[in-house]
DNA sequence: TCGCTTGCGTTCTGAAACAGAACTCTCTAC
DNA sequence: GTAGAGAGTTCTGTTTCAGAACGCAAGCGA
């Protein structure tokens, strides 16, 4: 059974975290929406080994997550955006530092900041059901498989 | 290195990764939230082997996010429930459904349907600013790391 | 009483993935 | 011509995993 193979294949969490659910590409993730870019710097600042950053640099490529790019005047230099498939993860991301910021809180502080730069606050984003525009947990969704 | 050791530490994404940045915990989560709650039940509906089905659930309830109580007659069953801790996840579970269901669809569409049970609509909740009220995306957040 | 089943794990073994250091290769700059 | 940066690849011992088998206690039916 290979990494990538999890679950049943039915399902969209399964499906999903056959292409992100791996702690290494988190952090990679994490680092895109920082904005770095560079092998070295991803290497760096998430501290991955150097094999498995390039395996998952390649996995995000191929799945269109990430966009490989020339850079430079070098035609051996690339650099990792975004795509707007990439982006779309962005709640994925925002809910995982939300929840540590709430339950894992650092000694010093929380070391990444949100700000919203249209109103200027600082926050978490929540979330809100999109038809009528109240806030929504947990106990306010009716969650249902279709297959039991 | 340990599985669970990842990163800096500094992060709270890092963090929360170190509790649940796995496949098969993800999956448990996610039968969690679908109301199961036996062994047997997780290991039927996630495919997880036992053995590691068995330390993940370890993991989460000395991690305070799923609690272990006797239930029936016998004094050897027992049952998992989340916790408010491991209720909070709802956002991280909900953000990798949503965006599975967006970017890899499955043939017979969607397995997992969410309904909200205020307003009756089937939807999938979006992130949006607790202080203004509007809806927020990666471009209307400026993300700041304070070690850079 | 004797087997049968259910529920909840643990043990065991070969296979896969990982961690970390070292190495390669190509340009550029001095 | 040599030093260094950038982007990976190779290599090797360690850890984790997958999957099947086993253990064990209680209830159940004949």
């Amino acid at each position: 059974m290979r990494w990538t193979d999890i679950g049943d294949e039915q399902c969209s969490i399964a499906r999903t975290l056959s292409v992100i659910g791996d702690r290494w590409t988190m952090l990679v993730l994490r680092e895109a929406f920082l904005r770095t870019r560079r092998f070295d710097d991803f290497q760096r600042r998430t501290g991955a080994p150097r094999p498995l950053l390039a395996d998952r640099l390649k996995r995000l490529v191929a799945e269109g997550i990430l966009e490989r790019q020339p850079y430079g005047s070098r035609s051996d230099r690339f650099e990792y955006r975004l795509t707007e498939k990439g982006v779309d993860l962005y709640p994925v991301i925002v809910s995982l530092l939300t929840w540590g910021d709430r339950w894992m809180p650092g000694e010093s502080g929380p070391p990444i900041e949100l700000q919203h730069k249209a109103c200027g606050r600082s926050m978490h984003p929540e979330l809100a059901c999109p038809e009528c525009g109240e806030w929504v947990g947990a106990r306010d969704m009716l969650a249902t498989a279709s297959d039991r």
